[in-house]
Parts: C-alpha cells; structure tokens; sequence
DNA sequence: CTATTTCTGTACCGATCGGTACGCAAGTCG
DNA sequence: CGACTTGCGTACCGATCGGTACAGAAATAG
C-alpha cells in the first residue's frame, strides 16, 4: 500500500504543463485544423505516442490547451471583474484584452477565435463558443452587482452591456490577428468605452 | 473570324456563377480549410476536374467565391455609404450587417471571418485581412466627408471610427457564428451607436 | 535477481487530402 | 461528312492526415 500503484513503471520524460504551452502556441498560430498532429508533437518536442498516452486525441489535446490558455493568458480577465466599479471594470477588460492581443512574445489574437469559428469537427467550434460564453456571462453578473450597487444607472441592460463588451473584444481579436497594432486596438477601445455609462 | 475561337468545342454543362454560390456556402459553413474539395464539387454538382478547368485551384476557387461574396451577400455595406449623413452611414451599415449576419437562408456569421482567421495555407488569412481592410478604407473615406462636411463633429477621426465600426461588425459576426440571434444582435448596435457622435 | 508496470521510439495503418492523366462526349468549323 | 476544339467522368497520383501496434527502455515491488 506504499505506492498508490501510480509511481510504478517508467516515469514521464517531460513536464506535461511546459509541453502544454508549446501546444498552446501552435494551435493559436494555426487553429485547430491548421495544427497537424506533426506539427504538434515536434513543437511540443515529444513523440506521437506520449502526447496520445498524455492526453487521449488531438481535441482532448485542444481542450487542454484552451484550459491551460485560460488560465495562463486570460488570467487579466479575472482581474478586470475585481475591480471597483462597473465601469473601471469595463474599461480595465477592454484595454487589458487590447495589450493580450499584441504582446509581442505571444501569437497575435486569441486562441479562442483563431482556434476555429468555422471547423469540420463540429465539436470544437461549440465549444470555443461555450467557454466564450463562460466569460461574457461572468461579466455580465459582474455588471448586474454594478447597476444593484448603483455605479451603473439603474435601468441599464447588464447583459446587453457584457455582450457589447465581448462583442468589442472579440472584434479586436480579429483586428490584432490581421496585424492591428497595439495602440490602434487602444484607441477602438476608447472609442467604444464612449458608448458606456460613465465614459 | 466570326466565331473569336470562344464558341467552338463542347460547351460547359453548368452556370458558372450559379455553381459558385453552392462553394460560398461550403467555404462560409466550414471554412478554407475545413472546405474539402469532395465537400466544394458535391455541392457545386459538378466534377473535379471541372472545378480546376474553370478556377484553377482551391485557392483560386476560394478567391472567387469572395468576390461573389462581396458582391451578392455584402451589398448593404455599398448601400449604407450612399446615406446621407455620417451617423446614418454607421446605424445603417451596422443595423444591415446583423441582418446578412443572420440570414434564416445563408449560414450565420461572415464568410471572410469564417473562411479563415487563422489557416495553413499563408495566403488565404491575408487575402481575407485585405479585403476587410478595404471595406474599413472605403468606410474611413466616407467619415472624411463627412467631418468636412460638418455633419460629423470636427476633430472626429475618421480612420479610428471606422476602424471601431468595423470592429463591432467583426465581433458581431463572431457571435452570429456562435449562434446569437438576430434581436441580440441588434441590441448590441444600439449599445454601439452610443459611442458614435450623434447616437 | 525476476516480475511487473509504464513510458519512449520506430515504423506503420487506412482514410482522406489537393490535384491530374486520359479517353469519351458534345459541340463548331471547313 | 470528317477535323478540330473543348468540357465531362473515371480512375488514379503521391503526400499527408489522425491514430496505433509493438518492441525495447526505465523505473518500482518483491
């Protein structure tokens, strides 16, 4: 009963979170078809077969790499909902998501929207569309506590306000992968805060 | 030198134009790359060999599907620049655009988001970053005018309100391919226009 | 030590990819 | 009527796709 009949055998020859982020990369840069499985492993700088026994298939794969993605690269995200009003919310997202989308050691864009809008596999556009839908809906409880604490105006929509903020978002998403650069993407931003109370 | 050696030989057995319709939708349902060419020709009604004796390739294919794209399934934008203020341009162009986006009979969303944001074949993202860039130049154009005519604020910038049109019609068609609907769309339009002088 | 378990590397699988060779059908020319 | 030109249809090409069988290597358990 020593060993929990887990330590037994030949141990792993890679740290699965670091190979991870290589896969991470890849998917971003090509989205989910674009990403060969050659593509994948060499970046990842293991065989076929222990990406197969670590994660299952390729969109398992996938899967794990958009967690890890959210975790690690959307971790601005949940810093944006801690803050202190509806509007400093708002507009700490949008230009937090503006520098996301352009930091230059990173692919330019969001793995969530160059992953696959549009992929023969029906699962994976589904499911980047849900965990969009996550975001936009944690924001939107986010904003529905503003208007309740009265630093949005009663009477203001919240979740017609969180989609329009994922909406600009996402926008920007599609204008960084066609190489926007970081102050134009800062400027829609402003732009588009206008259209928030408070800005 | 009556017939200009075009009429002789056996004629083609469909209408080009007509053919082409069936590989937008293809290529707007899967994408370039999710597109297969056994997909293209099923749809199309036609044989491969035909497809290459008429468009070359599958690049060439997927160019000249944009451009009946553009033609057919974006003539709003055309119309929006003809109205006669600088806000009307905006409202009409963004309120027109949730629209095409949600055709009960074309797929949702917007086939140069769609066809390929992130894809293998180099040329293709590019190709579609171009043409959307020349829609947001077409749209600038139109602001200019507007600015100089008074019936938008001086010192607006026409490039950036542009480019934040754009950007809000770009993240709307994210979310149409995600499945929102028509009223939702609209919604976040209204939220937009806020931002724009005169909303 | 041997037995057992697990990971690694090679070498391969059938399916599908984009693209094409080639013979036949269907037209216009003289 | 041939002679010629062009599109159509079958049947195929090499390359690459995602996925795996299998044998050897590296660890623990006894």
């Amino acid at each position: 009963m020593s060993g929990t009949a887990r330590d037994r055998g030949r141990p792993r020859g890679f740290d699965a979170d670091a190979v991870l982020d290589r896969a991470v990369e890849v998917f971003w840069r090509r989205g989910y078809e674009g990403a060969s499985l050659s593509d994948l492993t060499e970046a990842m700088g293991i065989n076929r077969p222990s990406m197969y026994a670590a994660y299952g298939n390729k969109e398992q794969l996938f899967r794990a790499a958009i967690a890890r993605y959210a975790a690690v690269d959307m971790a601005y995200a949940g810093e944006a909902l801690r803050q202190e009003t509806g509007f400093a919310v708002i507009a700490t997202f949008l230009h937090t998501n503006a520098d996301a989308l352009t930091r230059a050691d990173r692919p330019p864009g969001c793995l969530s929207i160059q992953g696959g809008l549009a992929t023969g596999s029906a699962g994976v556009a589904e499911f980047l569309a849900a965990s969009r839908l996550a975001g936009e809906q944690a924001l939107a409880e986010r904003l529905r506590r503003a208007v309740a604490e009265g630093d949005l105006p009663a009477g203001t929509d919240p979740a017609g306000l969180a989609r329009y903020v994922m909406v600009v978002s996402e926008g920007n998403a599609v204008h960084a992968a066609a190489g926007a650069d970081r102050a134009s993407l800062h400027r829609t931003v402003d732009i588009a805060l206008r259209a928030v109370p408070g800005g």
